[in-house]
RNA sequence: GCGGGCGUGGCGGAAUUGGCAGACGCGCGGGACUUAAAAUCCCGUUCGCCUCGCGGCGAGUGUGGGUUCGAUUCCCACCGCCCGCACCA
């Protein structure tokens, strides 16, 4: 005899949600039927107590289901369920055999009062589930999306070709690094870029919206050396569960695009430009600075020294000289800056940023003569009108002249090596205290006759800006008179503030930097700051000991990395020839594979035949390139490799001039500066190297803000999971297992090193791709950092129900799809269908300006309108019918699959991916009456409804007959009326 | 230090860019349904005061000032928070 279950079937009340969650979870997993029974509850009551798979609608228990539930509940349950006492007795009895998850037996036993056991329930109607066919029907997005993420597979919607008759857009997200899983992170930003790819797609654009992985860099090597996974095993198993979990997401991505940036069908054209730019003078060797880890032989990058170490072997690290590869940035420098204004699209925040990066200064160049020596120093300064008040010189540690002496001197010697073992460090700099070593060498000051500079080695001056040397004037300069004051040296005011003294005016702790009179200064006396700059360096010129020079802080960008996960640099090293680059039939230079973690350095010099090869033009022996490119470098050209990525060239010319530019970028801020300037200076080199036609490879750039989640630590400083803690009734929070107090640390962004994470496969689960999205979209305007948070979840995936309730239970029939607009409205349907339009039009308007919010709000507001109506007048069935329709369509980018799903259900023709974006019925865009606020001198007073647009007089007539502001105004004189139509009327007294 | 941004209910955030502050949601309170709980639905929810009630009055967008008939919005000063850059000559 089989046991019917309801859609109640199967429920535990009395402890609230955890208790119900956790016991009925443990219990149920025992038996096939009964589970799917209980998460068949579950599901529909709070999605995140529900499993994978549901069986929906009515279950029929098994006899191995009726027989744990026999076992857990005491036997005889049957039927209706006595309270009282002997409903406690079997719960106990349930927690004996269900044993709750640990932790949460302390709140189980805890709680006072009443309590009800689990207990299957005989029902074969409910009010909530009419009939079984509507059982059926109810929100699933398990289901649901895995169903129309198979359609639109099947129908290849996604896929995209150039098509030069139709205006095309290119949506490009910021592709991910493959570290293992997806984060938070990836779900707003993929969700961000789908929403305008569906939504471009449907206003008719011909969309570019591909995915791929920037797939080479260290982590893979760390894991190769901690877990023994060869590098390329780990990123190729990485890829494959990232891209099924964004597959889940349902993006409209066209995944036959996929790249991999460390595949060699990628990585060898990557070699070819890199030929190419070589040929160009783009791409150079020369000696520089590296961070040096002389345990694990490597190079770091600066965000690996941490305080001056290593950040994995903890080795203080060295400045070291190695011959590097380059790429001339510096080419387009200028470029670079001016282009900045011409992307109008982009965030100002990152032109900004962008713009101080590259840092422009106008000043001069100035030679200064050493005493007793033939040679002359030549520096830069923005201030060469302060030349009468300097009173030193400075070098760089690392100048040919420092190094020079410093061979000869272990004194100064010894201060160098110390300056190069701190400047690594950024924090060092920040902290370290100016010092110098005064290396006794003059030079003359080039205006003052007899008058000497005494010549100083200074750890504040760098090398890479300017020349490497500087002259000080401590008196307009804070970091000189720090210097100054240290070494005692003079402080000659030449800068006179306007409201000084030139008698007494002198400076103290703080440099004057301000504007002024020149003065102490000969010929430039009286000359304001600006003129004298001119002056100055128009005497330097004229003497020949100087010119005027704009500098700037960019710097050309080194590519070498000491790694093997990466692309190998095509070029040979030969004995005879040099540096040798490889022919383009020799392409590509692979990886080998074989290759070993065990020693400390780069592999690929380790590789015991793969460095040594014959040199290409004298066939003499020569040794392969062993460093490999920058990271950076992959990803500084993937866009383009986006638009023919199977093409035998690193792009296709037609392919390339129809996608190009990316229309819209999104990524995280982070990449502000780095990824986007080399982007923009590799855009510019293949320009010139003829692979593309265009300079700006971003049109349009959106940066997202971050995902944060408050932080949990344990009482003995542990951080916490957020899963690990439980919040209780009062406020209060514990930790699950220990149920002692936790320490809430503020929202932050989510970092697996705090623990403050929320993996996105869990919620997917739990509630589905769309409230996920939805979520992500819903309160928090996309450029700022979203908090997350369950409740904010569970307010997404409520709505989603409420929803699919709203298509699915209509309480009236509606028209027939594609039905003649009724001729006559009632009152309440014309509303409504005002708000239709109207929202087409709100919505269209935030999706253009990013405001993914609002949208949302806006989709809500039109469901609330449309459950406004009871279908009791006439043309709502038909308002309803098109509500329905249009509500589906604007929200179809942000949340696909119900919308889908809701779609086919109302009988929808085709894909609702596939469908055209509505447009608004003008005619019902703006009401025929406004209200207009009435104020009596600034203060609200009462509301007048008037016909749009009509008069002025009638208006006013109208607002003074308010009982309200005639109250108000109360014998007082109206001194004016202000009347801005359709908007607000303010008697003024 | 330099550069940029942001401060609005208990919370996330709206406000057509100078025109009814608080859309939409979360939370909370009340109600309906239920033996019960969950879910769902309905009502209320800036604060204070007056009123049996309808309703009304006052205050209110970090603080203080200013411009304006009118300021969350523009200007000045200050406070607080966040981000980026930083010995850049």
């Amino acid at each position: 005899m089989a046991c019917e279950f309801g859609n109640r079937g199967v429920h535990a009340p009395g402890f609230g949600r955890c208790l119900w969650r956790r016991v009925d979870y443990r219990l149920v997993c025992t038996a096939g039927d009964a589970r799917r029974a209980v998460q068949d509850q579950c599901l529909r009551d709070r999605p995140a107590a529900a499993g994978r798979r549901v069986a929906r609608g009515r279950v029929q228990a098994s006899a191995a289901a009726r027989r744990v539930l026999d076992r857990c509940l005491g036997g005889s349950w049957h039927g209706a369920e006595p309270r009282g006492h002997d409903s406690w007795a079997r719960a106990a009895n349930a927690r004996r055999f269900t044993q709750p998850i640990s932790g949460r037996q302390a709140e189980y036993s805890s709680r006072p009062g009443p309590c009800f056991p689990i207990y299957p329930y005989l029902i074969c109607r409910s009010p909530i589930y009419p009939s079984p066919s509507i059982a059926m029907a109810r929100y699933n997005p398990a289901e649901i999306e895995a169903k129309w993420q198979a359609a639109w597979e099947r129908h290849g919607t996604f896929h995209v070709e150039a098509d030069p008759s139709r205006p095309k857009y290119y949506v490009l997200e910021m592709f991910p690094y493959p570290s293992g899983r997806i984060h938070m992170g990836h779900v707003r930003n993929y969700t961000l870029g789908d929403v305008v790819a569906r939504y471009k797609r449907a206003r008719g654009f011909n969309v570019l919206h591909p995915m791929g992985w920037d797939a080479f860099g260290l982590p893979a090597e760390n894991a190769a050396r901690e877990q023994k996974i060869h590098p390329a095993k780990w990123t190729y198993d990485n890829i494959a569960t990232m891209r099924a979990e964004l597959k889940r997401m349902g993006l409209s991505l066209d995944w036959r695009r996929e790249i991999a940036t460390c595949h060699p069908g990628y990585y060898r054209h990557q070699q070819k430009l890199f030929l190419d730019f070589l040929k160009a003078g783009l791409a150079y060797r020369r000696e520089s600075f590296v961070n040096w880890d002389p345990v694990d032989h490597t190079v770091l990058a600066n965000e690996q020294v941490i305080d001056g170490r290593g950040w994995r072997s903890g080795a203080a690290v060295e400045r070291r000289k190695l011959s590097q590869w380059f790429f001339k940035i510096t080419a387009y420098t200028e470029d670079l800056l001016s282009a900045l204004g011409s992307l109008a699209r982009w965030p100002e925040k990152v032109r900004l940023m962008q713009e101080n990066w590259i840092g422009k200064s106008q000043g001069a160049f100035m030679q200064f003569e050493l005493k007793g020596r033939s040679d002359w120093i030549e520096v830069f300064s923005t201030r060469p009108d302060t030349i009468f008040g300097a009173s030193f010189m400075a070098l760089s540690p690392n100048h040919p002249l420092s190094e020079e002496i410093g061979r000869d001197n272990p004194c100064l010697g010894a201060f160098i090596a110390e300056c190069n073992r701190m400047s690594t460090s950024e924090i060092a700099i920040e902290t370290a205290e100016k010092r110098g070593y005064d290396t006794g060498l003059r030079v003359a000051h080039p205006f003052r006759p007899g008058v000497e500079l005494p010549v100083y080695v200074a750890n504040f001056v760098l090398m890479e800006y300017g020349s490497g040397a500087i002259f000080g004037c401590p008196a307009h300069d804070q970091r000189d008179l720090d210097f100054a004051r240290k070494y005692g040296l003079e402080v000659i005011p030449v800068v006179l503030p306007p409201d000084g003294d030139p008698e007494n005016f002198s400076v103290g702790a703080d440099a004057y930097v301000g504007p002024g009179k020149i003065f102490n200064s000969d010929f430039l006396d009286g000359l304001d700051v600006e003129t004298a700059v001119a002056a100055a360096t128009r005497r330097f010129a004229d003497s020949g000991r100087g010119r005027a020079a704009t500098v700037y802080r960019l710097r050309d960008w080194g590519v070498s990395r000491q790694r093997y996960w990466g692309c190998p640099i095509p070029v040979v090293h030969c004995e005879i020839c040099g540096v040798v680059a490889l022919r383009e039939s020799d392409l590509p230079v692979l990886l080998p594979d074989d290759v070993t973690f065990d020693k400390p350095g780069n592999p690929l010099d380790h590789h015991p035949t793969w460095k040594h090869v014959i040199c290409p033009d004298c066939g003499g022996p020569g040794r392969r390139e062993t460093d490999t490119f920058d990271t950076f470098v992959d990803s500084s050209w993937y866009f383009a490799r986006f638009c023919s990525p199977r093409a035998d060239a690193p792009v296709n010319g037609a392919e390339v001039d129809y996608w190009l530019s990316v229309d819209q970028y999104i990524g995280g801020v982070e990449h502000a500066i780095l990824h986007l300037l080399y982007a923009r200076f590799f855009t510019r080199a293949m320009h010139r190297t003829g692979h593309v036609r265009l300079d700006e490879p971003f049109g349009g750039l959106f940066t997202q803000g971050m995902v944060c989640h408050e932080s949990y630590r344990s009482e003995d400083g542990k951080w916490l999971y957020p899963e690990e803690i439980r919040k209780l009734d009062d406020g209060s929070i514990i930790h699950a297992e220990t149920a002692r107090p936790v320490t809430v640390g503020r929202r932050e962004v989510m970092s697996k090193s705090k623990k403050n994470v929320v993996a996105p496969g869990a919620i997917i689960d739990t509630y589905g791709a769309d409230t996920a999205r939805l979520f992500m979209l819903s309160d928090s305007p996309p450029e700022r950092d979203l908090e997350w948070s369950e409740a904010g979840v569970e307010g997404a995936w409520r709505y989603l129900g409420r929803l699919h309730r709203t298509v699915m239970e209509s309480t009236f029939a509606l028209a027939d799809s594609g039905s003649p607009r009724p001729v006559r409205f009632s009152s309440v349907a014309e509303t409504a269908y005002r708000r239709i339009n109207k929202t087409i039009v709100a919505v269209t308007d935030d999706l253009e300006k990013f405001r993914f919010n609002r949208a949302v709000a806006r989709v809500r507001e039109l469901n609330n309108a449309l459950l406004e109506m009871d279908g009791k007048t006439e043309g709502e069935s038909w308002v309803m019918r098109v509500g329905l329709e249009i509500l589906l369509q604007l929200l179809a980018p942000m949340a696909p699959h119900i919308a889908e799903e809701l779609w086919a259900a109302l009988g929808g023709k085709g894909l609702l991916a596939e469908h055209p974006w509505p447009s608004a019925d003008d005619a019902y865009v703006l009401d025929e009456n406004v209200e207009i606020a009435v104020q009596v001198s600034g203060k609200l007073r009462g509301t007048i409804e008037v016909a749009r647009d009509c008069g002025e007089d009638a208006v006013r007539a109208a607002a003074l007959a308010l009982p309200n502001v005639a109250r108000a105004v109360s014998g007082r004189t109206i001194r004016q009326v202000i009347v801005v139509p359709n908007r607000i009327v303010n008697v003024v007294l």
